[in-house]
DNA sequence: TAATACATTATATTTATTCTAAACTGTTGA
DNA sequence: TCAACAGTTTAGAATAAATATAATGTATTA
């Protein structure tokens, strides 16, 4: 509650219209202090569970897309709408071409070895890829 | 044609019998020197075009899926069932827990800056992510 | 070559996502 | 304050990828 007047500027000033609904998704999503990772299902769900709102699954992907244009969320570049298959099975790395949807290699000798700093306790790295995605560079073109 | 045997014994020391339609995919994925990527659907599609023969959409996801159990394919971990999002628009990367399916982050400051050697002419790289696939390590938990 | 175990197939099912059109609500200005 | 409009929500339909099913077909074996 305390935060509703915040959100509701912070919809305005995005051009969005401050409904029950998109409110009570800013409070599920900022209210914390500490950030997470979720999926459209969960949200819905958290949503019914603090609130009596009702609030329909496309309403939720409208939103969750809208602040995603905004840059209140990010979508972990994990997914895409179909499996892409490599014959290539060595290490390597890729490109993604989000204008053509298409993947690209990038050899193993041409990014340097991605090291991580952080463990795990009881968990293993079993793979560790990179995604570069790539659009046109209209800067060049000129 | 040339291959067909190579491939026969392929299939069978992977204790998979040697179809009309392995050996098809076989030669559509393994005949080229080159590797690429693909889609199911455009595999079915290559074989459709190549050959006189038939293949279900099934019988492909089964195959594709039978060669990546053997490691003559890899699937681009490009892909889950869903999506996943981030509250958190920081640059950063993410593990992520095939056991759990789970996402966790991993903050900027614990991976080194990736830097990627290759360009492609007339695109420019929108972002890089970085993700690490963690199992279970039961070597520690002895 | 017969028996069996494995494969293929068309079709149905499941699941995530997007679309649609009708009902509803926030906003604006008289 | 209220009417009118534009933007929003919603249930349900549509789409699309992936998986499951069960009947038919085929490779293997002895």
């Amino acid at each position: 509650m305390a935060y509703a007047d915040q959100y509701i500027d912070k919809l305005r000033k995005s051009g969005l219209r401050p409904t029950k609904q998109r409110i009570k998704i800013c409070e599920v999503l900022f209210d914390a202090d500490k950030t997470f990772h979720f999926t459209i299902k969960e949200l819905v769900k958290i949503i019914e569970n603090q609130a009596n709102i009702k609030v329909s699954l496309a309403t939720v992907y409208n939103t969750v897309h809208a602040f995603m244009k905004k840059g209140y969320l990010k979508e972990i570049p994990l997914n895409a709408s179909q499996s892409y298959y490599d014959t290539n099975v060595s290490h390597h790395h890729h490109f993604f071409d989000e204008e053509e949807n298409k993947l690209i290699d990038i050899h193993q000798e041409d990014v340097d070895e991605v090291k991580i700093k952080r463990t795990i306790p009881g968990k293993k790295i079993r793979s560790v890829e990179v995604i570069a995605k790539i659009v046109s560079d209209n800067q060049s073109q000129k």
